[in-house]
DNA sequence: AAAAAGAACTTTGGGATGCAAAGTTAAGCA
DNA sequence: TGCTTAACTTTGCATCCCAAAGTTCTTTTT
């Protein structure tokens, strides 16, 4: 039987990005300022956990003007559903060991 | 109800570390030299997350002499072992959360 | 048309963290 | 007295994290 600690996923080993990903894998399209306020971070530091999780192609991005303000949403790629639920397996496993 | 990441523990939420404490929480004295080969980390790097373990208070050190040669065993604490027990909790509800 | 405002960034600066590799210490052996 | 081994400690460098400040883009107000 493999190492659970193996299949942990750097990326996901951050709370806040960890907390992104919950977010979007049950809401299709979530906004900037709504995950802000759920996360209660400052702009910056949800902008840069955002690129990262980008970056790794684990959301993707649509910009357009709502009520006459600029609004984001992100969505959870395919990548990004598989890497979350891989590495919730292996957290799953790490868990199971104990009990 | 309470949001599991809140209880996630920030020492925890490294890999390593929470695999020494995965390893201690079942093994009542584990050696260094033991740790090392599981973990796959220089010794270096393995006494460094063990030293912020011990900074927290999570583990204890006793160091005595084996067939001649140096052994450190190191043990989980009261402290520690409720510190992990809280981390799994918060990370089975994330889990679960999901499901 | 110029100024102001708001959302969503980007940059900056500084501190903490992580790592491998090299150096150190203590005990025992030759 | 050197040599070896376990278990560190130090060093040097790269990465990461964060808040705060600055920027951009579009729309609203004047």
């Amino acid at each position: 039987m493999k190492n659970p600690f193996d299949n942990l996923d750097k990326v996901l080993e951050h709370r806040v990005r960890l907390q992104i990903m919950s977010v979007l894998v049950t809401n299709d399209g979530y906004e900037f300022s709504s995950l802000k306020e759920i996360l209660g971070v400052t702009d910056g530091n949800l902008a840069s956990h955002i690129k990262a999780l980008e970056r790794e192609k684990y959301i993707s991005v649509s910009k357009s003007f709502v009520d006459r303000k600029p609004n984001t949403k992100y969505k959870i790629t395919e990548r990004g559903r598989n890497a979350f639920k891989k590495h919730l397996d292996a957290l799953e496993a790490v868990v199971k060991q104990q009990k």
